[in-house]
Order: structure tokens, then C-alpha cells, then sequence
DNA sequence: AGAAAGCCTCGGCCGC
DNA sequence: TGCGGCCGAGGCTTTC
């Protein structure tokens, strides 16, 4: 499932700690790496309140009577609060989860607890994250914000799919969730994000906010219609022509020979 | 055995 | 020669 969809439903997980006090928290020192040391999280929560929820993109915000605090999941990462998940489990990430696997997390006063579950430690928790690093929100973004963010003022700029991926452009994101608006939008990813005509950016645009909708409705799962042919030799399941896949913007790429140009 | 949906850094190439 | 834009490779880490 694309990130920021997952991000969303942890974020209304933790909604329920909200008006929580914090008794301790703690992160081993691959959750800490944004951190100056891995000790500054333990540190900066420990006694705070938390106010409220939020989230830009794939990170997810807890303001608290004190510092903001981030989490990010990377590809594996889940929030459990004690050990109600958040969501069925990952694709590729295993289905059970581990005590071993718990990374790092926040012991409330009322004695539950908020845990970054990861086996591949990748997510990572934040203390005061920048928000000037991230561009809009992906999952609410504006027409406006969106005209603004895709117009390129120099050259062909990057490739579309590149551009996409890019989350001081735009935060949230994903390879899966780049791939499935591009197919819908019938856009070739290779192109430069300049070269999109008024038209394909108004394909775009509804293919992005079309797509956000409907899985955000099939909850959870992975099943975009361009998953179909997310595989080597797949077929468009859409026109039958010969899927292509090539790495761009460091992500493996899945597109329709046919209909995306 | 190799690839994986995030993200970061590095080095090289291209074009002005 | 210098610089910014862009790209891929490589790395993190573990799992299936």
C-alpha cells in the first residue's frame, strides 16, 4: 500500500493518545539516526503531553505541550498502540509482529504504549523535524498547490516519475503510488516534468486525486489497478500491451507501452 | 539469491 | 573552469 495512505490510518491510531502524558520514551540508535545523538529522544519526550495528531506526507507529527515529535516508517515500519495495529500488515514486510522488532516508542502515563514496529529499520523518530524540507501534503493538496509545485521554470527539469518521488516537491509519495497516477494519467514516466502540457497536467491531477480516493476506500490494500502488471512480463491490464520497467529516479519503474505517453 | 514500496549521500555527466 | 541540475549507484537493514 502507498505510504502516505498507511501514514494516515497510523495517524488516526494515534489520535487516541492524544491528552496522554508521556512517562518515558525510548529508541535504539537506528530509530535515532535523524537525531544528534540517539539519546535526545528519550530525553526531549519524557513528561510531555500529548495535543494532538497531524501528518505532512509520510510523516507523522505529535504536537505535544512541547517540541514536535516525528515518526517516518520507511518501508516496513508500523505504529501499534499496545498491540492493536494500525493496519493488517505489510506486503513485503512480514505479518506477525515481534518484540524484537520494536524500535522505538513512547510509555504513556496511563500505561499504554506507542511503538515503532520495523523489522528492516528504516523508520526513524524525530525531535523539532523541518518541515521546510517536505512540500505539500500529497493526500490534500490544492489545485493551486499543485500547479505550482509541477511547474518546472527551467528546461525539461526531471523526469515526471523522478519529480514525483521528490519530497521537498511534493511529500508522500511513493514508487507504488508515482506508478498508479502515471498509469492512470496515461503519462510516459520518462518525460520531463516540463514538458507536460496543460492537458496531461489536468490527467495528472485528477489521476492523483482519483487514485488517493479509491485506495484510500479499498483501505489498506495494495491492489491498484496498475499492480496488475507491476511484474517482469506483465501485460497493461488495461490494453493488454507489454508493461516496460526501467529504474528512474532511483526506483524501480513499471509502465504501459501503449496508453502512457 | 536477489530484490524490496524509504531515504540519504556520492560521484559523474551534461549543458550553460 | 565552475556550477547547478539531474541521474544512477550504493548503502542502510532484514526478510521472503
Amino acid at each position: 500500500m502507498p505510504e502516505i495512505l498507511e501514514v494516515e490510518s497510523y495517524r488516526q491510531l494515534a489520535e487516541r493518545v492524544v491528552g496522554a502524558t508521556v512517562r518515558r520514551g525510548f529508541s535504539d540508535r537506528y530509530a535515532a539516526k535523524k537525531l544528534s545523538s540517539p539519546g535526545v529522544w528519550s530525553r526531549a519526550v519524557s513528561g510531555l503531553t500529548i495535543t494532538g495528531t497531524s501528518r505532512r506526507g509520510k510523516l507523522l507529527l505529535l504536537d505535544t505541550d512541547g517540541p514536535l515529535l516525528g515518526m517516518r516508517f520507511g518501508m516496513t515500519g508500523v505504529l501499534l498502540l499496545d498491540s492493536d495495529a494500525g493496519i493488517e500488515g505489510l506486503f513485503y514486510g512480514p505479518h506477525t509482529y515481534k518484540k524484537d522488532w520494536i524500535r522505538a516508542g513512547l510509555e504513556l502515563g496511563d500505561g499504554r504504549t506507542l511503538l515503532l514496529h520495523d523489522p528492516r529499520r528504516l523508520g526513524r523518530v524525530e525531535v523539532e523535524p523541518d518541515l521546510n524540507e517536505l512540500g505539500p501534503d500529497a493526500l490534500s493538496i490544492s489545485r493551486a498547490d499543485f500547479n505550482k509545485v509541477m511547474t518546472i521554470h527551467r528546461g525539461e527539469g526531471p523526469a515526471i516519475k523522478a519529480h514525483l518521488l521528490d519530497q521537498s516537491k511534493v511529500a508522500g509519495i511513493g514508487n507504488l503510488l508515482g506508478d498508479e497516477m502515471l498509469f492512470r494519467a496515461g503519462i510516459d514516466p520518462r518525460r520531463g516534468a516540463g514538458t507536460l502540457t496543460p492537458s496531461d497536467l489536468s490527467d495528472l491531477y485528477a489521476a492523483w486525486k482519483k487514485t488517493m480516493t479509491t485506495l484510500q476506500r479499498r483501505g489498506g490494500s495494495h491492489t491498484g489497478d496498475h499492480m496488475v502488471g507491476r511484474t517482469p512480463g506483465g501485460v497493461c491490464p488495461r490494453d493488454g500491451a507489454t508493461m516496460l520497467s526501467a529504474t528512474i529516479g532511483g526506483r524501480t519503474t513499471y509502465w504501459c507501452s501503449q496508453h502512457q505517453r
